[in-house]
DNA sequence: AGCATTATTGAATGATTGCTCAACTAATAC
DNA sequence: GTATTAGTTGAGCAATCATTCAATAATGCT
């Protein structure tokens, strides 16, 4: 998991690069980016997210839209869950899921925007 | 690769199914849509793309700032280039990598966007 | 030509990941 | 209580992926 720098190579221009270097952020905080798109790098979560975005909906519902079972479905909530990509909420047996917030569709529109180009 | 749909369960609510699968796009949008979030989400590569969001960077400068091998560096690099998220021009023996267009900036900025709420 | 430098590539490997299966919880109905 | 339905969870497995290593291009210099 954490590796230590490892370069076999010498800077050539190393003005750029200490300027670079500036403006860079924690290395932890590319880690939690690349964690959250890493949640958008996967067909089936991209197809959940967009179907969310017509309509709250329920565990059993969004399997048989997708054809998947209820728990690779649920699997995959979860992991949307816990990056505060989706909310949701109990009825009776049926849990409802919907998006967290706009961010979501944002974030999908810009990668749709980027492919239709 | 091709998994045919397994579902073992009842829809519930088929009013709602059938009105959302009117609206999801072909199943081959959602997995080229993956595949250029899966471009976002390793750390290595978000450090690559937003390092570039500040200068133009030859190999060698991106691997010592990021204290990575040219080799990996290039594999990444070339990650990139074939879903045209960077272009790059050759100078002598030295390659200069840049973002392609404003859609990367403002993808990554959507991303830091949801995780600072 | 020969050599150095920059970068790319392919194979191999260890790590991560998505799904399946089975067991389990939660809520309702009888 | 038992049964049923909806959903969750953990282990296991196959597939994917990021890096390393070694070999190879591509350019410039002498």
């Amino acid at each position: 998991m954490e590796k230590q720098p490892v370069c076999d190579c010498d800077v050539i221009h190393s003005e750029i690069v200490n300027s670079v270097r500036e403006q860079m952020c924690e290395k932890d905080e590319y880690i939690e980016l690349a964690s959250l798109f890493k949640l958008f790098g996967d067909g089936t979560r991209v197809q959940i997210l967009h179907a969310l975005e017509q309509s709250e909906m329920c565990v059993c519902d969004i399997a048989v839209l997708l054809g998947l079972t209820k728990s690779a479905v649920s699997h995959q909530l979860k992991a949307l869950r816990l990056a505060n990509l989706v909310k949701f909420r109990r009825e009776a047996q049926t849990v409802y899921y919907s998006l967290a917030d706009s961010h979501v569709k944002e974030i999908l529109d810009k990668g749709f925007e980027h492919l239709r180009e």
